[in-house]
DNA sequence: GTCGTTGCAAAAGATTTGCAGTCAG
DNA sequence: CTGACTGCAAATCTTTTGCAACGAC
């Protein structure tokens, strides 16, 4: 533990509920706080706290990773995600860890953490007439004014 | 559809059950069988499918994405994965699949596929002691020597 | 001193994009 | 002719790495 890294485990902890981080914007707010850690000892550090199970390592077909806490039982919870427009929506199952455990169980594996993805079109999108009526790069009004929640 | 197209959904057509190629390898392969396509339009296809739901874009904590068929019904699986080495192991449960309609019901968006990907230690890399007795770059004999099947 | 960590700059990859040429309708 | 698609090369963006310096023990 350095201080670095007790900042960057500090800011996710402090995270509002829901949000999730790329390196990039952990980065810039850090930067903000004028507490600011380079980038390539984000990555490390972000890397290093996934491998160990402390952060989760999301895809949320934007083209980089975002990280959140990743939370024990009571708080875990999956996503739903907008493959047009990345809108996210969180939501809890605790069936599917039950499963995941079932499975690392049978093969001998260990779990470190289990993401139930589910790609989507929301409903925004299909009222425009997805897919033949949008462009690839069209977005959901409610998405574009929550691109920046911070 | 166009011929390129088509190439490239016979290739995921007849690929062997289980495996799922990158870009890269989806162009080395069509190289090989003289049928080249350049990467740019491998990539186009491969994103056009995944957002048709023709494909299903894999992140399988490899730095690059996968792709496979995206199976209807009995044949949709899931994956566990060794954040160590990376080995991959496939499994069904179809209660995933009904969980995850049921959220995309509740909020109103349309399926398109949904993934569960469970973070795990593989048996070999537990024997070996992980995680402080391995170095980042440690993988399994099994997973090296899988790591090319084709 | 040694080892693990950091910051910087450079490198490495993967993916995307601009653009001109091509083809079907 | 128009619009969609391709191939190439260049660009972009994220992430990783080499290396010298630093700090705890």
């Amino acid at each position: 533990m350095t201080p670095q890294r007790e900042k960057i485990l500090h800011v996710f902890q402090n995270l509002p509920k829901g949000n999730h981080l790329s390196a990039e914007e952990l980065h810039e707010l850090l930067e903000q706080r004028g507490e600011s850690i380079s980038l390539s000892t984000i990555y490390r550090s972000v890397k290093l706290m996934a491998r160990m199970g402390i952060l989760r390592e999301l895809e949320l077909a934007e083209g980089h990773k975002h990280y959140e806490l990743n939370q024990p039982y009571p708080h875990h919870h999956h996503h739903v995600v907008c493959i047009q427009c990345n809108k996210t929506i969180e939501f809890r199952d605790d069936t599917i860890l039950k499963h995941s455990l079932k499975q690392c169980k049978k093969e001998g594996f260990q779990l470190i953490d289990c993401q139930l993805t589910v790609m989507t079109i929301c409903p925004e999108a299909i009222r425009m007439g997805w897919p033949s009526a949008l462009p690839s790069d069209w977005c959901c009004t409610r998405a574009i004014s929550e691109s920046k929640p911070n």
